[in-house]
DNA sequence: CGGCTTTGACCGGCGC
DNA sequence: GCGCCGGTCAAAGCCG
């Protein structure tokens, strides 16, 4: 694309890429980009690379490709000096959503989140109410991209289980399950109420399995996030 | 026919 | 206690 959209983009903080436009976020929230200290309900903080390590999670990966198919080595080289390394992960914590402030830091802090009272060998009756009444959650990451689909694709399968509209937004948040069995990752799809060409991906666990597909770096995005335009 | 999506119902948490 | 809301379930329908 036009160097001169780059420019712009790269004044708001978004980054390039052959995926779509990709926004990071510097540790300091006094410094965040112009575009998301404007919205007023996200909050953003970064990982850094041996948390991110650390931590065998799909935004992980998902960080990865999209760096690795950064377009711009200007973007590219920004991404890795001034945003604290190669590995970092834009993460968002949204108050509206009332994400745990500990969750994210407990987990970066490499410490185990507390699953206890586990499900194997409960009838679904009771697991139902076990899940709904836990507070502690399992870690849950949130990161922003631009594009044009809703579900980006990270190598791994997963099956809709369910659509909500939520409260004064217009498009329906997704929630969706990794299809593996024993894999309990979820993660929930929606549109960025002030901008809806953003869609805010939320991942909610770890799999305790490798991508369905082979993420080759020497392989082309698939054609599906490279139908993006500005 | 199996896997997936859709969608209304249901449940628990939370604020008032 | 009540109502609202987000998250999940599960039956029904769709599709390859």
């Amino acid at each position: 694309m036009m160097s001169s959209t780059s420019e712009a983009m790269l004044n708001q903080g978004l980054f390039e890429t052959q995926m779509g436009f990709f926004t990071a976020f510097p540790q300091n929230l006094s410094s965040c980009p112009p575009l998301m200290a404007s919205h007023q309900s996200l909050k953003s903080f970064s990982i850094s690379e041996a948390a991110a390590d650390a931590l065998p999670h799909p935004a992980a990966n998902l960080s990865e490709t999209l760096l690795s198919s950064l377009t711009s080595q200007k973007h590219r080289q920004l991404l890795a000096s001034d945003f604290g390394g190669p590995q970092l992960l834009s993460l968002q914590r949204s108050t509206a959503n009332f994400w745990a402030c500990g969750e994210a830091n407990e987990c970066l802090a490499g410490k185990k989140m507390g699953v206890d009272h586990d499900q194997l060998g409960v009838s679904a009756m009771k697991m139902k109410r076990i899940k709904a009444r836990r507070k502690v959650r399992e870690p849950r990451f949130c990161f922003k991209t631009m594009s044009d689909v809703d579900v980006l694709d990270d190598g791994y399968k997963w099956r809709k289980y369910g659509q909500k509209v939520v409260k004064n937004t217009q498009h329906p948040r997704s929630y969706y399950r990794c299809t593996q069995d024993n894999c309990r990752v979820k993660k929930r799809v929606e549109r960025l109420a002030e901008d809806p060409r953003m869609v805010i991906t939320t991942y909610e666990g770890r799999h305790v399995h490798s991508p369905s597909l082979d993420l080759d770096d020497s392989r082309p995005p698939t054609s599906q996030l490279n139908n993006f335009f500005w």
